[in-house]
Formats: C-alpha cells, structure tokens, sequence
DNA sequence: TAATTGTTGATTAACTCACTCATGTTTTAG
DNA sequence: CTAAAACATGAGTGAGTTAATCAACAATTA
C-alpha cells in the first residue's frame, strides 16, 4: 500500500520548482542534489509532468525548467495521478474492472475500498503546491 | 497505491468465516469456491491469519477454519496490517525510516503523506467484520 | 563552434506479487 | 488399521513493476 518513488520524487521537485516560481529556472542538476534524486530518473518524471502541462523547459545554456501554472491551481492528487496513475487502492474500485463481485449491487469490498479512495483523493485534490510548499494547508 | 491481493482475498475469505461465526466451520475448499480464490494461496492467508490468532482451524476429515474472536472485535486494519503490514502510503511515514528530510522539522510530504494514512486508517480501523459482512457500517 | 542543456527511447538489475509445487502431519471414516 | 481427507510448511517460479541507467540526439547560447 504505498505510492511509488516517483511521485515522491515528482513532489520534491515541484516543491523546488515552487519555491523558485517567478524568479528563476531551475536545472534538472540543480534539482537533483537538492532532493537527493538520480538524474536521469528525474528526467523522465519531469518530461512526464512537461507532457502533461505543468512545466516549461529551455534549452541550451542558461535553459531549466520552471512552472508554468500557479502552485495554488496544482493539487497534490493530479501531480500524483500524473505519475502513478488512479488513486483506487484496489483494483475492483477502478472504472475498467472485470471483478465479477463488481457487478452485484453490494459488495462489501468495493464499498469499503470506494470510501477509502474518497478520502485519500479528498486530502490530495484539496492541496495544492503552495500549501505544500507553505509545509502546510491555509486555503 | 494498491493494496495487495493478499489482503482482498483476506478479506473476502474472512467475510465467509464471519457468515459461518458462530454455526458451523469452513474448509478451505469451500472459502476458495466461493470467493473464487487459488486454494494454495488461500491457505497461505489463512495460516497467516491464525497465527496472528483470529483463526482456529480443526484438521483431519471433517476439520475446517473459523473464526475465534467476535467479528464486531476485529478491524478491517488489523486484518490489512497482518497481511500487508503498515498503512503508510510511503517509506517516510513509517517508523523505521532512513529518510533525510524526516529528521527536519517539517517535511512537507511526509506531513501529507502522514494525514493521508490517518485518514486510511480512521477508516479501516473502524470498520469491523460485522459492518462488513453487515454490508456498511452500522456501529 | 564548442560547451551546455534538454529530449527521447531502449535497456536493465533488482524486487515484489501472486501463485504453484512438493512434502509432511494429523484426524476421521469405513 | 488403513486410506482418504484435510490442514501445515517451506521452497520455488514466472510475470510484471520499479527504479534507474545508457546511448544517442537536438537545440541553444557564450
């Protein structure tokens, strides 16, 4: 039961990248040793998260990366389904399941499962990156 | 950010014995039937679930599983935390953690990532075998 | 034009999950 | 008393995922 590695390492990197937000670009370099995380995986997270529209990049020298949105209008849950995909802690609780209990009007283990989903994506959408980077919620 | 098969099969195997509770045992064959669950790795489950003493088990010709405890005594996070281990939905959470940033003061993803698994388990600590197999909560 | 930096895709080592297999022990039916 | 039924245990395995690495390339700027 655990998020991977690259969400966490994807929100320490949006972290730097809100706190430089509308001062400066940071390099993949610079946000690496920063957070402790391999460069070359870095890459990989923050193109995924420049596919996806929050990031700009530059290239060349003096090049780097900054946010393009405003850290208030970027939840933790959509940074986090970006890289790991769904919350849903159990596969029956996902839209494209086959489980044959499923179906029936009332299986216990979806129910519970569904209610456990809620919650985690009520904490995550609710916060943004400037609550994140504030190390608390004030919205 | 799933929880394993372990635990749903747990769970639905402990939704069987908590019908039988109080009536009549359960074998392993039946329990695998009907919720549709590899009999090997059933008992894999349910040998773990006796030893963490919510079992019983009775071998030989006419034997069968069931449960000790009373299902309105045992939690849905009990049951996931003896088949998965701890809730925390990241290493820094949990105790045994190396992580750099958690010696600061305030890391910020460990502050979220640790209200979510307090949301998690609020939840599933809650919620017994008798809410569950009672179809919702009614405590 | 050379150095710096981002872009992309392929590859890989390690690990975990979900089972499966083989073997043994206990109990009861007949 | 013997054979079948049922639980007990540990080792092994194939598929898939994670986390990371490598190689080669494209764009920008000093």
């Amino acid at each position: 039961m655990k998020f991977s590695k690259k969400s966490e390492y994807g929100l320490r990197a949006l972290l730097e990248l809100t706190r430089a937000y509308g001062s400066t670009t940071l390099q993949r370099h610079d946000i690496a040793v920063r957070q402790h995380i391999p460069i070359e995986f870095l890459e990989q997270i923050l193109l995924a998260l420049k596919r996806a529209g929050l990031l700009s990049s530059k290239r060349g020298a003096k090049g780097g990366y900054s946010l393009i949105k405003q850290p208030k209008e970027i939840s933790l849950g959509h940074v986090i389904r970006i890289l790991d995909g769904p919350l849903a802690p159990i596969g029956c609780v996902s839209k494209t399941s086959d489980c044959p209990y499923a179906k029936r009007a009332h299986c216990p283990v979806q129910q519970v499962m569904g209610s456990v989903r809620d919650a985690i994506a009520d904490i995550l959408d609710n916060y943004t990156l400037a609550d994140f980077a504030a190390g608390s919620k004030t919205t």
